[in-house]
RNA sequence: GGACCGGUAGCUCAGUUGGAUAGAGCAGCUGCCUUCUAAGCAGCAGGUCAUUGGUUCGAAUCCAAUCCGGUUCACCA
């Protein structure tokens, strides 16, 4: 336990210091102890004078007190034991408006202008793990993965700027009936070719192999049917899906030629996967594969019968009762003796437990196997895993079209190479537009045009809140003005150009802070540079990269308004001036930092 | 049928440990570049927070019921 006295006041957030200096007044006025989260401090409303509000009622009625009385009791006692911290306060309903000293925003400003890690927390020596991406081989990713792969990877930079060692895994979906489809396709249609010789990306080359499998089918089954079969009959004895079964059974018997059709085909795919992993950001630190997983947790149904966690049915298969947790019985092992999906995954969590030992283990996965995981947790905990508290899925919804669910049959589906080139063709033809770079290299421009429409991208996918499913319009594509990333990317590039043009490699320290003369958009400025650091652990905590982009978002829209509003460069004095500059170059940092954990670069100029 | 998730402006989304008159962006309409980047700023307009009832000083937020949409409950992965 962290007593306020060892804190160091400086790293704490103003709420959570207005907090601790409620809880103390209440304890010095009344002799109640509270906890500081039983304090509700919010943002003043912009139409009342003050910066924060402590809300009253919740204490009115313990406390016996008018919400007046208790307002005015309360707020003089907070200025009089925090002079530094308050100047005044005003009361509205049970509201108490406290107004925070200038000098303490004046002095946050001074102290972290210059650091560069504002924001990051120190080491807390704990591990985290994160799975995500995990992709199937027998096609390429589309826009739902791209969705994935972005909530991973900023939740593994967000964590880690909370002070956490993170581990990023990837699972690989290599084996399986799906991969035996486009593998039975290419040996009927491709005479041979490879990726090379049609000069495609070898995950597009294999999902169109995929593709043509499943055009095939529908003509054999409508064939079949055509000859006086069931369509039950028929889907059941198409030749190519009886090929692709028996490609799988040869795939498991271990037959040589199927092996290493097997090989070459995923070697394409991965080929083509890296180059889009390299495109979008994405990277693993391991990658574990189905082929090689897909035994594991065997042993483990055999301890869980031994210790009574599952039971074995009369035709031998064995499952797990969970209907005391409200779920159904579920299977974990076949009577022929095989494994089942989950047997897997719970043989994999103890894998990685071993190997990486993890306090916590997040697997970013879609919303539709949330069953799926409330289950594979509650085996784990069953089964005593020591990993298995740990789990946490974080579930995101499915990003749809206006015409719903994105379908690979229907041809629907939004392809994420595809996406990525037109979003950064799209970034070109704007930059083009506003020709405000003509004097940048090829080299230089290329990379802009990268920074730009990945930004838009990135940004468009992770502002909604993961749990949600989300539209996507791609008649509309994704805009560059407004609640977006180049909006943001604009408003750093924006805050170096001044800087550049103030003729400092860095603004000065302020010997003369200004004493009590912030102007309302410095103020608002600087509150809400100050709320970054908890912007951070509300993200970790929730598990949300939105928080960040949405208080992103909102800063920079801050940063424009004082720009408007006032000169920087030119300010009405030399403290304003350096001031100003400080206020600046802390807004650019922070948006920086800020992208940087959504996985979204900032441009010096654009 | 059981379980879970969602329904907020024309569209896309914030806001939900209960707090003041529900907020942004896009689209629409007005203004603003001979001073630091107009990918910007200022403003106007736009709402039965799905519906009904309840809990209380106070409900978009909590509870119940209903309607609508989605996911899931495979000896599939």
């Amino acid at each position: 336990m962290v007593t306020f006295a060892t804190r160091n006041a400086k790293n704490m957030s103003v709420v959570t210091q207005i907090k601790e200096a409620a809880v103390k007044a209440i304890s010095h006025l009344y002799g109640i102890n509270l906890q500081t989260q039983d304090i509700q401090v919010n943002a003043t409303k912009p139409e009342f004078e003050g910066d924060y509000t402590v809300v009253l009622f919740a204490f009115v009625k313990q406390l016996k007190k008018s919400p007046d009385a208790l307002g005015k009791e309360l707020g003089d006692t907070l200025l009089a034991q925090n002079p530094a911290l308050f100047t005044s306060y005003n009361l509205i309903k049970g509201f108490l408006n406290l107004c925070i000293s200038d000098s303490y925003w004046l002095h946050f400003v001074e102290r972290e202008y210059t650091n560069t890690g504002f924001g990051n927390s120190k080491s807390n020596g704990q591990r985290v793990m994160v799975e995500y991406s995990s992709p199937n081989t027998n096609k390429p990713l589309h826009l739902g993965h791209l969705r994935n792969n972005f909530l991973g990877r900023s939740i593994a930079e967000i964590l880690k700027a909370n002070g956490y060692e993170v581990s990023k895994t990837c699972i690989v979906n290599d084996r399986g009936i799906h991969i035996c489809k486009s593998m039975v396709a290419w040996q009927l249609f491709a005479n041979g070719a490879i990726p090379a010789d049609t000069n495609t990306k070898g995950d597009h080359f294999v999902g169109d192999y995929y593709v043509k499998f499943n055009n095939e089918y529908k003509k054999q089954v409508a064939e079949l049917i055509a000859a006086g079969k069931s369509t039950e009959e028929a889907e059941k004895e198409a030749p190519v899906m009886k090929a692709a079964q028996q490609m799988l059974f040869d795939w498991e018997a271990g037959k040589p030629e199927v092996i290493a059709l097997w090989q070459l085909m995923n070697s394409w795919v991965y080929a083509g996967f890296d180059a889009t992993y390299q495109r979008i950001g994405s990277d693993f630190d391991k990658t574990y594969y189905e082929s090689k997983t897909y035994l594991l947790g065997k042993d483990l149904v055999e301890s869980g019968l031994a210790k009574g966690v599952f039971f074995q049915k009369a035709d031998g298969s064995v499952w797990i009762d969970l209907t005391a947790d409200g779920l159904d019985e579920k299977l974990v092992r076949r009577k022929d003796g095989t494994s089942v999906y989950i047997t897997q995954d719970i043989g994999l969590a103890e894998q990685k437990q071993k190997e990486f030992n993890a306090g916590q283990s997040i697997y970013v996965v879609g919303d539709e196997q949330n069953y799926h995981f409330k289950v594979l947790k509650l085996i784990c905990q069953k089964l005593g895993l020591p990993s298995a508290d740990g789990i946490f899925h974080l579930s995101y919804g499915m990003v749809e079209l206006p015409t719903g669910k994105m379908k690979s049959r229907e041809g629907t589906v939004v392809d994420a190479d595809d996406l990525v080139e037109e979003m950064v063709a799209i970034a070109k033809q704007k930059t083009e537009e506003l020709g405000k770079v003509k004097d940048f290299t090829e080299e230089e421009l290329t990379d802009l045009y990268d920074i730009l429409g990945l930004g838009a991208l990135k940004f468009f996918l992770l502002r909604v809140d993961p749990k949600k499913k989300m539209v996507f319009n791609p008649e509309e594509s994704i805009d560059f003005h407004g609640f977006t990333g180049p909006f943001i990317q604009y408003t750093h590039a924006r805050i170096k150009s001044i800087l550049r043009k103030s003729g400092m490699a860095q603004p000065p320290a302020n010997n003369n802070l200004p004493k009590a003369n912030l102007l309302p958009l410095e103020k608002e400025l600087s509150i809400q540079l100050e709320m970054f650091p908890a912007i951070l652990q509300d993200a970790a905590i929730e598990h949300d990269p939105s928080k960040v982009a949405i208080y992103a978002f909102n800063l920079a829209r801050i940063f424009n308004s004082f720009y408007a509003g006032h000169s920087i460069g030119n300010a009405e004095n030399e403290e304003k001036k350096i001031l100003r500059l400080q206020l600046s170059q802390l807004t650019a940092r922070v948006i920086k930092n800020g992208m940087n954990v959504l996985g979204i670069r900032v441009p010096e100029r654009m």
